[in-house]
DNA sequence: ATACTATATACGAATATACGAATGGATTCG
DNA sequence: CGAATCCATTCGTATATTCGTATATAGTAT
């Protein structure tokens, strides 16, 4: 009999690897806007609302939303109402981490 | 006299901070796709040459020579030609930290 | 209930990205 | 030289992103 027709046979990236690639894909897609860039360096270092990252990052309301409703479906972010507010903070602490190395390696200061 | 109009002062990101967040997205839009990804795995522990990556990773020659492409004019890979071969590797070797880093960030197993 | 503030969503137009097909170098070998 | 191999680029089309406008929802206050 013959040897069965595998995906790496027919030299196909494994499954696994293929669907690792799509998740990470998705969450640097999430990063590769300056607007969202730009969210996720002010709520670094503290929380903040969505009235007051539309003030500091000069942009309509509804696009910050929908930057916002986009790192938080990516699980970047995670959002908390208090009142008629809500408020946004990063969804893990490593983030400013990775912003760092990132920054290291393309040498971009990032004040 | 009255105070000058500063980029602050209309509540505007500063041109450092904007500047800073668009080169980081630059980078991360070069990462934000899953062949692009799956090159750069495989590149990340020795230099790989076109064919080589076109065969593993079951697409067109033209579509990994773009996707090469997009990676070296940012500055994630470098390129290196030897006879009629051209050889990639990542252009710094944190590279292989930031998508660990990622990867535990979003609990992405990384065969 | 009404009015008001803060945030989210829907939708469409403009722009950007991804892919394959075809073509264009560059290098080696005979 | 010509032929063959390996890689890069161009171009058209399909799909995805981005943004603004308009509208909807949630909470608060009167």
């Amino acid at each position: 009999m013959a040897a069965a027709e595998t995906a790496e046979s027919r030299n196909q990236p494994p499954r696994d690897d293929l669907e690792c690639c799509e998740e990470m894909a998705r969450v640097f897609k999430a990063l590769a806007n300056p607007t969202r860039l730009g969210i996720l360096r002010r709520i670094i270092d503290g929380s903040m609302c969505v009235g007051d990252l539309q003030d500091e990052l000069d942009r309509s309301q509804p696009n910050i939303s929908q930057h916002l409703g986009i790192l938080r479906d990516r699980g970047v972010v995670v959002s908390e109402r208090d009142g008629t507010r809500v408020s946004y903070r990063p969804a893990d602490p490593r983030l400013g981490e990775l912003l760092e190395v990132a920054a290291q390696i393309f040498e971009i200061e990032h004040p």
